[in-house]
DNA sequence: TGATAAGAAGAGAACGTTCTCATAGTCCTG
DNA sequence: CAGGACTATGAGAACGTTCTCTTCTTATCA
């Protein structure tokens, strides 16, 4: 344990062997090397307990090993999903992975974008929230490659990956108007972040679409993505309207509605039918189960990460977009209502 | 964008500047200069876009300003929380957060703790599945501060914040007693890690203490701490015995529990009450909302970064250890049985 | 056997900072 | 005005690697 009072080195390592730094140094980053210089430098080093040190080999090899994420929050079970797909491509390439959250502040994740000029890390993964124009400056300009996970203007530079999330709730009406539903409620996060509008124009592109009479649809937004939003939202909602069926632009949204129709003594799905998005974990653990238009985010994070170690291998690569298509996730609360009495319609799985 | 095909570095700005390199650092760190210097040198690193690089600064400062958070799952709410509450001391301190998931491989933490010689960070926590002979000598060695998350052997080097799960499944079986229920079931995790055994003890501590007739209680171990090891478990405990109280070792397996308990049409908590553990997210927006013991995870986290931060400013202070108190958040779940159909929660199907 | 190629090993220069130390300049005090 | 204390600046050595280039050894072939 004790059995040096100063850190080893490579230095202190090719001495012991008795061979020079370099071929230490190649030894042990696999170089070509004489079975007995390989065994020599081996046995000092494992004799030293020798490590390389990390901030050494990236300054002069240009590289950190390590790649940045960043959310709005780390709590997001969305993003978690990702982390995990992220993580799944990076851990074996050597990779290590830093977290970050934005909080909901696009300046903040402007800095971090610039922050890359500190090249503390390879590259990045952000999932902005909104994409202003700052963000594309910071982005063109971005100091290490960066992959953006969201929808991003045509003819943008970076990397990309995104999903149709208005096709999600598309899917998600057809669904419902398929089953039986004929009032359909919408609530929505912030209209006025990217995937607040896209799916709001989506629902009411579906509304049209379907040959439903005037005023067969609602629409309210809450305040941003969350539970406690979404609460206050579904009670506004459905003070002046009465769904039979009610689309939601979140899994925590949708389980707002739920829990708000059950004060209000509508069962879920015999009264309402509702459906979430994100097809996120607690929704199958939910009573009832939450049907969910998955967003594939763990496909979404390995994708990204895949696409972000392709750029470092080839930096010239012309930027290239991946897109992933939602999956709508039937279960027990999108159940159309007939067989509500028949079956022990809490139990079809 | 391209106004010079090379990085600035310090010997670019104290250049452009007309001082000396020492000079460049000293203003851009925060050192003493002349009004003039400063400005002089500050204009230039602006124009110039000047960032400093991170590893240069790390390999020379001896520091990374990067902490690690290894957990078995990064995916597990619980550890989520403590992220957050991490970051939340990390963060303002000018520290990343690296996030690393070890899987449920003893073998994987021993070697993140051994890993700690590359110093690509500055201290760890980590919070341990199993405590085995291995991890403790690792921390013994560690080559950088490393504060444990969970429990620890007395004795030993590591700082620790530890939690009194025992004490809160206590808290939790007696409120299950004092609320008139009288035959108890426990859906715990693995016996075999350090919390499923603090439980399972604590549990059969609590039930010896009460004054209930023999086999009034029934105990069941699912094989990890996940919703689906919970459905099975659940399921064999039902199977042999029929309880009108669950406590569980987990908010996961508790929602399992319940699941459970509506296949078998038995409501909650009009027949059964469920407790969970942990107080992650969900459990608040679970129909019925989930009654559970908080172990404090922000707060741990929180508590975690602090006491590393304080060890890496003062790295010969003896090792210490901070103790959080569990407590029991009392929702929908574990009400008393009179009220069941009064409120809304006797339709939670 | 000598010329040439091929391969192995070493010397030493980077990488971009920070920080110690020396020097030069400034101000105060007697 | 001399001497000392103090401050501002600069020169240059680290930090621990990787990697290029050179040198030396050895094998191969005419």
């Amino acid at each position: 344990m004790s059995r040096s009072a100063t850190r080893p080195t490579l230095v202190t390592v090719a001495r012991l062997a008795g061979v020079s730094v370099a071929s230490a140094s190649r030894v042990l980053t696999g170089g070509t090397a004489t079975p007995e210089m390989d065994r020599r430098v081996r046995v000092a080093a494992r004799q030293l307990g020798y490590a390389p040190d990390a901030a050494a080999r990236s300054l002069r090899a240009g590289r950190t090993q390590q790649l940045a994420f960043a959310v709005a929050d780390v709590g997001n079970p969305t993003y978690v999903a990702m982390m995990r797909g992220i993580e799944s491509i990076a851990k074996p390439a050597g990779y290590r992975l830093l977290v970050r959250s934005t909080g909901s502040d696009p300046a903040d994740e402007v800095s971090l974008v610039q922050s890359l000029a500190r090249r503390y890390v390879d590259g990045l993964i952000i999932c902005p929230i909104r994409v202003t124009h700052e963000l594309l400056r910071a982005l063109a300009a971005a100091a290490a490659p960066v992959v953006v996970v969201g929808n991003l203007p045509e003819g943008s530079l970076a990397d990309n990956v995104r999903t149709d999330s208005g096709l999600g709730v598309r899917l998600a009406v057809e669904h419902l108007l398929a089953t039986g539903r004929r009032a359909l409620g919408l609530v929505n996060g912030p209209p006025d972040t990217s995937p607040g509008a896209r799916r709001l124009a989506a629902f009411d592109a579906a509304v049209r679409a379907s040959a439903l009479p005037a005023g067969s649809s609602a629409r309210e937004c809450a305040g941003d993505f969350t539970y406690r939003a979404g609460l206050a939202a579904a009670g506004a909602l459905l003070s002046r309207f009465r769904p039979d069926a009610v689309m939601c632009g979140n899994d925590l949204l949708a389980f707002a509605v739920i829990r708000k129709l059950a004060e209000l003594r509508l069962s879920v799905p015999g009264d309402v039918a509702v459906v979430g998005m994100d097809d996120t974990e607690p929704a199958q653990m939910h009573l009832p189960s939450l049907s969910s238009v998955s967003l594939e985010s763990a496909i979404r994070g390995s994708l990204a990460a895949r696409l972000l170690l392709e750029r470092l291998a080839g930096p010239d690569l012309p930027p290239r977009r991946e897109t992933v298509l939602p999956r709508l996730v039937i279960r027990e609360s999108s159940q159309p209502r007939p067989q509500a009495a028949a079956a022990a319609d809490g139990r079809p799985q």
